[in-house]
DNA sequence: ATTACATATAGCCATACAGGTATGTATTGA
DNA sequence: TCAATACATACCTGTATGGCTATATGTAAT
């Protein structure tokens, strides 16, 4: 039962995949073919990275006759963020703690 | 030449490291021997992933005797939360884009 | 109907890497 | 000096996966 966290680090541990998403989040909505242009690797491939940023959530596809548009969705960054926030709280908490340790020996 | 947040997309990836590093932000300092412990894995991959860690910048080791103690090094988490404010900005500035394409359709 | 085009899927291959065991290197203690 | 402890390194193995080509599917155009 992969987290949150789990899927996103795994799914932007690529560099080629995660160059996709920050291009969608540069330039917005792009068709496949126009992602595969610039990727430097071939569409197939290009495919199945979308696919696999479709299933954590980082995108969305639009489909319009034969072409399909793919767009970021940065909401799906948020358990990111939050888990970063988590480290960094923990890490403040333990310096509080440490404080008032101080503190207390303090008098 | 993989820049700052490829380094840590893929040093975070894996759960089990990531784990290990969790661990170390909530309760700090902690030696190979207690880590190991909780890990679920045995002593060498402990290592191993203590190694990818510091490589990374995200643990720092300190040698006492026999014991190595590792921590985390809270601010080598920045570039990820610099990497999603970017992708954060370029969906808000593509956003404004709009909101001004829209005034001036407006007028 | 047929052809061209856009994307997705299937199947294959090579490589990266997480995990294991065995062993090496230091350091402590008897 | 010798045994025990703590950790790191060496080496091997299985598996996951990123890349490819070939092909299927679905849509537009002629």
């Amino acid at each position: 039962m992969p987290n949150a966290p789990d899927v996103l680090f795994k799914t932007l541990a690529d560099p080629t995949r995660r160059a996709i998403f920050e291009r969608l989040c540069r330039e917005g909505e792009k068709t496949v073919g126009a992602l595969t242009e610039q990727a430097g690797v071939s569409q197939p491939v290009v495919s199945k990275h979308l696919g696999v940023l479709k299933q954590a959530g980082l995108v969305r596809d639009r489909h319009e006759g034969r072409h399909t548009h793919y767009s970021a969705q940065l909401d799906a960054l948020f358990p990111l963020v939050d888990w970063t926030r988590q480290m960094a709280g923990f890490w403040q908490s333990r310096f509080d703690d440490l404080e008032d340790l101080l503190k207390r020996m303090d008098q």
